[in-house]
DNA sequence: TTGAAAGCGCTAACAA
DNA sequence: TTGTTAGCGCTTTCAA
């Protein structure tokens, strides 16, 4: 900077506020293009370390994943929500920070990365109960945002509707004549994510006046394997379903593995409708009918709350639920009565 | 940090040794352990920014991603090496820094993650030719670790065999008694990782005394829109292949759709044997015979490398190559003569 | 063993 | 419109 500031024939000082654009001082235009042509020259970017200290801003939020190692690995909605917040935080200078942090790994933790000034804000992504990690750090005030649905609502956060997603999805099999439907859960019912998508289901069951029948839900736990376990555990009861709602795209293509292997086929035999819309969605067979979820919009409405959160400035909601689409392939048809 | 030292009743730099563990330093144990006491029971944590200024490390590492938004949406890897850079880094107090760079958006540069100071080293992702800026970052010194494919062989890279796994791939087709094999690559010929592959199909023809046969090739973009594309051309051509070898399992996926379409059944007409083992692979019908790629450990050598090089240490290799393998499942079977 | 003090490179209040 | 200067919180050399 001393070395921009002589070439430019001026002080420091005068370098850091062109460099800043800082308000209300007045430089001339050409001392300024004089000083942005020698730092050009020279190649000079400020240092890092030295403008957090001294602002005592960071300009960088975290990223924290609460997912297990195999979840991760078939996570597929990590590149649009990364995606999301990128197109968000990168335009006004901010940076993202990784982490992940396996809710059943004890010892992690992200209030270090506050309490040392590593980031200015949390960004919070998968499902959290009784984090009381979270809570005490959104009770000092810290920024966090959170991509799911958080276990106490003062804690801002973007999410879709997940009771109404999955009531639209059972209503689509309700409509094609099914009456008989089976539904395997996202994840264990201690997730909220997967808690309202049953309860979406259970909803729908009601409003069509059918009697909601325990024997006719597995659990699901993110994974292929689970989808396809939860699946055989079905198949297996006295009362076949024709249909079934698999809330986790992923849980259902592993779902479906059991069905063939069952000799049933799809639609035919059973018709199978998804949550996420995962992009191989479309391009298995036959595709899966699913609801669609916004994962760029998600990662992008989570990162502006955050900047804003972070600037200091009230968000207008306090939690922000963004739409999601039925989107109908081919796995999904009306019922055949086998009986004919 | 001044009230930790006070609680404890040493001074800051007391503090500052015991809590970095300095070396060659005399410290009773007792007053060490009142010094974490205190630092506990404050709930202290270094500053990050002071400690970054102080050392002139950041402890930090850049992911830089190169790619387009639209196949960050379909990229089935970035979980598993991302996860496996975490593995890599994070025990030893690093952080990632996680950043976009499209290779078509002019303008943004990771050179200034170096120039401030923010990031120690630099983890470059996916395919990059011609990219003056990273060979001058690597002339001046800079850690710099790629995971594919460099451009230029000084740099330092983690990647799979290639050429040798595309072969692996079709002498499989061969092995099943295939002789028109087509081929799609996985993108454009820029990318190195295309050429390569279609190398290794190049060898495994030769091996095998056949001729090659550019008809027989199409070029893919890392999409599943692409791979239908590509696939619907080559099913045009007068001579239709028994097989295809197509260098990338979502490029695969969409290609199998075009293939169902056209009336030809998997692998009975078609086999199809893809590359990259994505998590879908195992649940599509058929299952689709693939070469593996080992995710994680592709993420955590390229970030051990890295860090031995921040470190400045010399890595025993100048290119890591990992074992792929060979996974067959149902979408290749051994010819079918249909003038039987 | 422990303490004092000089930076690390920048911002920002103040003075000129 | 530009320059001076006091920190920001930590490390680390040197002295005690």
């Amino acid at each position: 900077m001393q070395q921009v500031a002589e070439r430019a024939g001026v002080s420091r000082t005068t370098v850091s506020f062109v460099l800043n654009n800082t308000p209300n001082v007045n430089i001339s235009a050409e001392t300024r293009a004089r000083i942005w042509q020698a730092a050009q020259e020279l190649n000079y970017a400020r240092d890092f370390a030295a403008l957090s200290l001294a602002t005592g801003r960071s300009h960088t939020i975290a990223f924290v994943l609460r997912q297990h190692a195999d979840e991760l690995l078939v996570d597929a909605f990590l590149g649009g929500v990364l995606n999301g917040i990128a197109n968000a935080i990168n335009p006004v200078g901010y940076h993202l920070l990784f982490c992940t942090l396996d809710p059943n790994a004890p010892g992690s933790s992200y209030s270090e990365l506050i309490r040392s000034q590593r980031v200015d804000g949390l960004l919070i992504s998968g499902p959290v109960i009784n984090e009381t990690e979270l809570h005490e750090l959104h009770e000092e005030g810290v920024p966090i945002v959170m991509q799911g649905t958080p276990d106490i609502d003062t804690i801002y956060s973007v999410d879709v509707d997940n009771v109404a997603s999955a009531k639209q999805a059972v209503d689509h099999l309700l409509e094609l004549g099914h009456t008989c439907i089976a539904h395997i859960t996202p994840g264990p019912l201690g997730y909220i994510a997967s808690r309202d998508r049953l309860t979406g289901y259970r909803q729908a069951l009601d409003t069509a006046g059918i009697d909601y029948d325990e024997e006719l839900v597995a659990e699901g736990n993110f994974t292929y394997a689970s989808g396809y376990t939860a699946m055989k555990r079905l198949l297996n009861k006295s009362n076949l379903p024709t249909a079934v709602f698999i809330a986790n795209d992923v849980v259902a293509l592993g779902a479906i593995r059991a069905i063939r292997e069952a000799g049933l086929s799809i639609p035919t035999d059973m018709s199978v409708i998804g949550f996420d819309d995962v992009p191989t969605a479309g391009y298995v067979y036959p595709g899966l009918t699913t609801i669609h979820l916004p994962t760029v919009s998600l990662g992008k409405c989570a990162g502006e709350m955050l900047l804003a959160l972070i600037n200091g400035q009230e968000p207008a909601q306090q939690r922000i639920l963004l739409e999601t689409q039925l989107v109908i392939r081919g796995s999904t048809s009306e019922i055949t009565y086998l009986d004919l």
